[in-house]
DNA sequence: ACATAACCGAGACGGTACGTCATGTCTTGCG
DNA sequence: CGCAAGACATGACGTACCGTCTCGGTTATGT
């Protein structure tokens, strides 16, 4: 026998979650994340506190939510094929760079960013969520490029994919240095170049 | 013309600053970043808030500069030189995995990361004052295999050190993955086989 | 156009009112006025600031009510009427004087007294909680004396009262001189003999 | 033995004094009493706070000493003398219900009253050097109305002044009624007339 | 004439309280 | 019963002052 609320998620109503999600990501925008509360969301939203109480643990995981509907990655995700690795990856970690520029994208995702820090649940829910079906994505380029002898074919593509992203995040999220498209297209030229496949001894 | 109080850092007593930054470490440690307050701090230190905010802007800087004091980078910092740099990296990095495993260590420095992502100074402030050092320290070790001809001399140093330690931080940050001492002893050959010298065909 | 907060008086909690205004006079006996700070008397009540400030614009207001509420002027207020106004008056005025000496009832009307002297919306509101009732019972019996021919049917009542309280009120408030049961008697029949009634030689 | 600090008053620099005085009661005039703090009076005065604690033992002491100064009245009071004194307590009691309504006055003044209410120490300075002399004064004048035999010989002088001023300062305190030159008149001629002297029986 | 003791300005300090904001819980009344 | 509204106890915020305490720098005699 338990006391606990567990809300019939049944007769949620759709209008307050969109709403609450939407008020969250404008605030993250408009105000900062620190500065974005729980009253302040339910204001916005034209909702009362325990509504948002009711369904999300957290301020992070109010604005966790509003990322990732906002972000849509539940689509599927495709990288672009072109048969030209290089190319195809260069194109892709420069579209990474420009949206760390952006500036529509940099608060709430580094208000995440700062949350996933604390919270291995919200960490986790981000690894799910979000980063593993663009992580799949990108394999599959990779294996392709690997079956087009452009790629060791014994390569570690977890490790190689760590290697291309890591040192973009770490310079967005610590600002060590300038992101530009010229270090997106060194990055890939020093991976690609790590992880080439055997020079084949063309004579016995 | 400004209004603005500036206090006279002659008259500072350095009794009060030590155990302030005493009190911030050890309550991050017991209770965590979030829960602890400049008040909590206070009081523990025994000292009045506005001590605190009379030589500190937040409490993200409190915290920086506990951590600074009690890692104590401001001595110099020297890597191990036997001459093996694939050796000397590994023995590094691995002890690099090793902090962030350290509970002592990952409670304050997840706390300064969460506050850097936000604060543009402090992340200034963590470049210059805690990154840096190390960084150069880095680059001392590396010239010197460069020297020893066992890494291309045209290595881009920074690049090598982005490739070698992001992983690492994005892994710890993230919880990706597992920090193994196994992962590093891989990331430094990887990384190390990418900056390997051009094989120069001498003599017979 | 008003962005002011109005809470909803139906909501109010009643207990906490009480339990407020009842601290509040507890540490105005206590501690004295100006260490009775709304800190101690949220913590006494066991409540939190807010709701005093929800309800109060000031201490003051907040021993206003004390006072208030414990003096319970808000029954109806009724004099002796033996048919001997010096008589009656003295009794009234002697109570007067006995309850200034009363250190229970001192304490908090210095206090409300040095509020009073700032705070115009206070003292309005003394003069209508508080003094108005009071003044009227006063009146109803001097109006019966003079319908008994023992008080000038013309006498202007207020004056008449004022020279009756005002003495009293300022050697309590001044400290100018003792108030004993005598200085009360004196004022009484000085009074009264300012205004006796004409000299009518009716009939021999 | 005692480690008591005795400043000594012969090397007190009049200078300090005088501008914290200055400074103290210009401050009262423009923010109001509650809102004049030490600080504020020290940093106005140009002049260190240890300096006001080291001859003041309270906020109340130094206003008390600025209006005291202000006003002046150390040198000797003198009140009309024309003969008349019904139309002289006029002029004098109608000076002043005019200090009263003067704002320059007001501010200062009720800030010392506030402060003896409280504090019996500063309530007797008060008596002793400001009332006291204003009250011989006005016996004097009053004495002068009994030989002349316009006032009862028999007159309690402390009763008939408190009766007539009292009211005024009552109505001023408690803001009961408006303090106009009619009610200083009309307060006159019924203390007056409560004090006329016996009707001479003019026929054995 | 020169020590030496005080006052003095400045302001850092450990504190208390301020009045505001947000937290997460609870209650009320509407739909 | 979900919900908007919002009162509530709690607790932290950042600021203002409190009264005490150094710190140098003037005075201002007193030998």
């Amino acid at each position: 026998m338990s006391t606990d609320r567990k809300p019939d998620p049944s007769r949620r109503r759709q209008q307050s979650r969109d709403s609450i999600l939407e008020a969250a990501l404008a605030l993250v925008l408009e105000v900062g994340y620190s500065k974005t509360s729980i009253e302040s969301i339910a204001s916005r939203a034209g909702v009362g506190k325990q509504t948002i109480y009711r369904w999300w643990p957290s301020k992070g995981a109010v604005v966790f939510d509003s990322v990732l509907a906002h972000a849509g990655v539940e689509d599927g995700v495709q990288l672009p094929d072109t048969g030209d690795v290089e190319a195809d990856l260069k194109q892709v970690l420069r579209a990474t760079v420009a949206e760390f520029a952006d500036p529509a994208f940099e608060a709430p995702i580094r208000a995440l960013n700062s949350e996933i820090i604390f919270d291995a649940d919200l960490a986790a829910a981000y690894r799910e969520r979000m980063a593993a079906p663009v992580e799949e994505a990108k394999k599959v380029r990779l294996r392709s490029a690997q079956a087009a002898g452009q790629l060791d074919p014994d390569a570690d593509l977890d490790l190689l994919l760590e290697l291309l992203y890591a040192p973009v995040y770490q310079r967005w999220l610590l600002r060590t240095a300038p992101l530009t498209q010229e270090y997106a297209d060194q990055l890939v030229e020093t991976v690609l170049r790590t992880f080439a496949p055997a020079r084949t001894p063309t004579s016995p």
